[in-house]
DNA sequence: TTCCAGGTGCATA
DNA sequence: TATGCACATGGA
């Protein structure tokens, strides 16, 4: 990947593996916002600002190191999409060519273990409302020289006291009482432990949880810990399945199509579902 | 108006 | 272990 690493401002040349609207659009985060000359997103307590022009991309941000973790800039995707390419399966080439500028963004844990509890049997423009509401109301309020004020995610000791009532008029429905007692079971755990579990174990450590199935539980080792053995399966993701992956045998059960996928693509799986997913859910 | 959304929890067999 | 249903709410 080559990029510049400045203070407040990070640019990059590679722009064939970095694509905003494609990183942003793709469903893996919530909390952004896009307008005429910008994409703005908070992540936890930072926030930054992309900026797209012919041959390059500027993030203005309030912290370089924080954001050039966020946005993997670490990681090679061409090499990841060639190591997928090698699959030779014309649905992932084409889902590949078209959102050629997905990135897999390194999230904050807390922030995505809440946001895909929401996210469930829920709508990407509802779930987004309700992250904002509950920042805006109970995340700590900043400010800003560049970016001016905006409200941080809020930590575990906010969100402990935010009430089932209270996450009802977020918008959040019936997954507000699963919010508080996961919030509940969230404060007897150490989060950063996780990185520690295998797959396994950690994906069984967060189905005991409220509002956590296995759905969830792979979206939260996915966005929230980058692991990349895992393949979260939607309602898009099984219309993937039986569109191009079932031979002719349509299935429903959404652990068996994840076992089925998971089988192929291995510790690609987080990349392979991403490109398949936006490719599914924007292709209309 | 009806269907659907990045599913989960729980009862039943 | 597997299946079926209820669940809150807003977008299309």
């Amino acid at each position: 990947m080559n990029y510049l690493k400045e203070k407040n401002k990070i640019t990059i040349y590679d722009i064939d593996s970095f694509n905003v609207t494609h990183i942003f659009e793709c469903g893996q985060v919530f909390r952004y916002t896009k307008t005429d000359e910008y994409y703005e997103a908070v992540s936890k307590d930072q926030i930054a600002r992309v900026y797209s022009y012919e041959n390059r991309v500027e993030i203005l941000c309030s912290d370089e190191d924080y954001f050039e973790n966020y946005f993997d800039l670490k990681t090679d995707y061409k090499q990841i999409k060639n190591s997928l390419k090698a699959f030779k399966i014309d649905a992932l080439n084409m889902a590949i060519d078209y959102g050629y500028g997905i990135r897999i963004l390194r999230q904050d844990e807390l922030e995505t273990i809440i946001s895909f509890i929401i996210s469930a049997n829920n709508n990407i423009k509802r779930i987004q409302g309700s992250l904002k509401k509950l920042s805006e109301r109970f995340g700590t309020k900043l400010k800003s020289k560049i970016f001016g004020e905006y409200y941080a995610f809020p930590t575990l000791k906010q969100l402990s006291k935010i009430n089932e009532a209270q996450f009802v008029e977020l918008g959040t429905g019936y997954r507000a009482g699963q919010l508080v007692k996961a919030i509940l079971q969230l404060q007897n755990m150490n989060l950063k432990n996780v990185y520690n579990l295998s797959t396994n174990t950690a994906t069984n450590t967060f189905i005991e949880m409220s509002g956590i199935g296995p759905k969830v539980a792979d979206c939260v080792l996915l966005f929230g810990y980058y692991k990349m053995d895992v393949f979260p399966v939607d309602t898009w993701i099984e219309k993937v399945f039986n569109h191009y992956f079932c031979n002719g045998n349509p299935l429903t059960n959404r652990p068996l199509i994840r076992k089925e996928l998971v089988k192929i693509f291995d510790g690609l799986s987080g990349y392979a579902q991403q490109y398949l997913f936006y490719y599914e859910r924007t292709q209309k």
